[in-house]
DNA sequence: TGCAGGCTTCAAGTGTCCTTCAGGTCTTGT
DNA sequence: ACAAGACCTGAAGGACACTTGAAGCCTGCA
């Protein structure tokens, strides 16, 4: 296998090669494409060719979905993206300084999840009137919406 | 509103209440029978009779869900659960305690997630040779399959 | 008794994130 | 030049957790 040596010039990359140092399939690049989360230029014959820099635009969408943003919201950041200019280190972080509100609320609510689990579920209460369990108050935006697939991980592992 | 009242003698509740108490539509209560995760006698009149322990049933699947397990996953665990006799406090226990190292584990990747963020995205750098961020090695399971419509909370608030 | 409002079933639709397929084209290496 | 393999499009399918709709039955209260 002689597909790690990176070229220093710049050059396209076709999907395949996109979809190898990603791992993302094709068919993905090619729904994100459709979504406008990235985009390619032609061959002559109609194929696809990447700047090297979507790798970093499909690493950020990565990232993103681990944070539980649905693709449209990783859209709208990454429209908020300068097109007249490759990203810049500042741009890539004011992005991702967004996200640490949202981890930081999608960590403790599941620390308070956790807490409640310890000292109610725990003790066999899970009163519906009291229980913080079921407090329907808080229990918004647990997960972002969509199917993940991926998630299933070694099937059949639970 | 003289729905809050609680009799104490034990009756069977219907759809209707169910929902209202639980916060669950009647839609998705039928769906959750459907699924085997509830279930309920019925009237002469072919309508649906609920026990009033239904409703600590439904906590759990709510509170399940919160967890991020699917549906399949909830139901394997409520089948568990003994069906000769009402769950006591330690069945729930039980259940409950598996769900502690899920969310023990999705609390630390996403601590994980948050650190990397801010020592990688953070400075811009986003490196899909060494960002942690990019390791798919740890990009598993985050959020559970399935399309939950209620997460968008309120509509157009992100 | 009458009737509004709650309940029934079954089928189809929704939203998200893709995958798979069919049928055809392009590119690359020998 | 030719075959193998990569790539193309558009449509359909699939997983998940429901919702919506149509057409009709049941129940509680005045």
């Amino acid at each position: 296998m002689a597909e790690d040596t990176i070229p220093s010039k710049d050059h396209w990359l076709s999907i395949g090669e996109i979809a190898h140092r990603s791992g993302v399939a094709a068919s993905a690049l090619r729904f994100y494409e459709d979504q406008g989360l990235i985009n390619s230029r032609r061959t002559a014959g109609n194929q696809r060719q990447y700047l090297r820099s979507t790798l970093r635009r499909i690493a950020f969408v990565q990232a993103a979905q681990r944070v539980g943003l649905a693709l449209a919201e990783i859209k709208a950041a990454l429209d908020s993206l300068p097109d007249d200019r490759t990203p810049t280190r500042a741009d890539w972080s004011r992005l991702s300084k967004s996200w640490r509100s949202r981890l930081d609320e999608r960590i403790s609510e599941l620390e308070r999840l956790r807490d409640d689990l310890d000292g109610c579920i725990g003790c066999g209460c899970l009163s519906l009137q009291r229980c913080n369990l079921y407090n329907k108050a808080d229990r918004l935006a647990e997960r972002g919406p969509g199917a993940r697939i991926l998630n299933v991980g070694i099937p059949g592992e639970l």
